[in-house]
DNA sequence: AATGGCGGCAACCGCAAGGGG
DNA sequence: TCCCCTTGCGGTTGCCGCCAT
């Protein structure tokens, strides 16, 4: 941590704003002030009160720290295994994340995410399955295939319930459909249990061309495994616990819909991205609104629009996230 | 006791979005 | 329409403290 006295380069003769830790003058300056004034623009808060702070900096500190309703101590079980599932909808996207665990800051929970979860979900990985070393990594065509005969790759931990499946299914598999056939059929299971007692959490599945799913997704994702490869063409969200449907946030990428779109102009007639999970109807037929947001981001690709994350509207997929009536964020 | 490695976390940095002039 | 300012966000940095040697 930085000393109290530490300046950066701002801090010269011109501009003697401090910069690094807060020492507890500066937090009482600004907790009395706020509470006082409330909020307003921040470069008027550090001025009037006293602060040789940029508006920033106290902004953050205020935010981060010095916020009344702040949760103090370690994230609880419950806690963890929300964020968990909250950032395999989400993404990095702390502050949407924080907005659901009251108590807790955006900076906490990344810092929470990067220090220990991220670190568990590897060693989780490692443990498991030497074709999925590497939880953060692209998984490869390789490991696509060599995990196909084992059928799924699930990994767990003592007082966790998130785990990964990963490529589990090809189109190479002599029992592929059959396979497809199981896994999507355990997919659309509410609250689908595996034989160790595992629930799933969120589901993606891509298609090859051949309409084979080519990648699966299931519940904890670690910052890159939603990444897709040359043979997605489009993807399933999967309704969990009847009512949690969740688009592709993180699978879509400007980048991936240019290459889907090329794919289509070479190896398709279609230019719908989702006619081969329209074909699959009876995988999204009890799942309209899945279905329906599937079509929507294909009407988006034949008109040659960039699909960004943001273009969802987070409130009304998170409106369907359950809600977590077993949290306790009153202590 | 000294030291080096490592994890946790507070804070900074850079960028983007939004609003007002 | 452009510019500037403010705010918000995610990524990164760097220090402290713990622990193993």
């Amino acid at each position: 941590m930085r000393k109290p006295e530490a300046c950066g380069k701002n801090n010269n003769n011109n501009n003697k704003l401090r910069k690094g830790l807060w020492s507890p003058e500066e937090d009482d300056k600004l907790m009395n002030y706020m509470l006082n004034n409330g909020q307003g623009c921040w470069s008027d808060v550090a001025r009037n009160a006293g602060l040789q702070r940029c508006g920033k900096s106290c902004r953050l500190r205020w935010i981060n720290y010095l916020r009344p309703d702040l949760k103090r101590g370690a994230f609880s079980p419950q806690e963890e295994e929300l964020i968990i599932h909250l950032h395999s909808l989400l993404g990095n996207r702390w502050s949407q994340i924080a907005a659901r665990l009251p108590g807790r800051t955006d900076n906490e929970i990344k810092n929470f995410w990067n220090s220990t979860i991220k670190k568990r979900l590897k060693n989780l990985s490692s443990t498991a399955s030497p074709n999925t070393s590497d939880s953060s990594s692209e998984p490869s065509k390789e490991a696509t295939a060599a995990s196909i005969g084992g059928g799924f790759i699930s990994m767990q931990e003592q007082g966790m319930t998130p785990m990964y499946i990963y490529p589990s299914l090809s189109s190479s598999s002599s029992s592929n459909t059959s396979m497809q056939a199981m896994f999507l059929n355990q997919m659309m299971d509410p609250l689908p249990t595996f034989d160790h007692g595992l629930s799933m959490y969120g589901a993606s599945v891509y298609f090859n061309n051949d309409a084979s799913p080519c990648m699966t997704q299931i519940g904890v994702s670690g910052d890159h495994d939603f990444y897709g490869n040359q043979g997605i063409l489009g993807s399933v969200n999967i309704g969990i616990e009847g009512e949690l449907h969740i688009p592709p946030l993180e699978s879509i990428s400007i980048e991936e819909n240019t290459k889907t779109e090329d794919m289509y102009d070479t190896n398709n007639n279609s230019k719908d991205p989702y006619s081969h999970v329209n074909r699959n109807n009876s995988i999204c037929s009890n799942n309209n609104k899945a279905q329906n947001m599937a079509a929507g981001v294909g009407n988006l690709w034949q008109a040659g629009e960039e699909l960004k994350v943001g273009d969802w509207d987070l409130e009304d997929l998170m409106k369907d996230v359950p809600s977590f009536p077993f949290l306790d964020f009153s202590s």
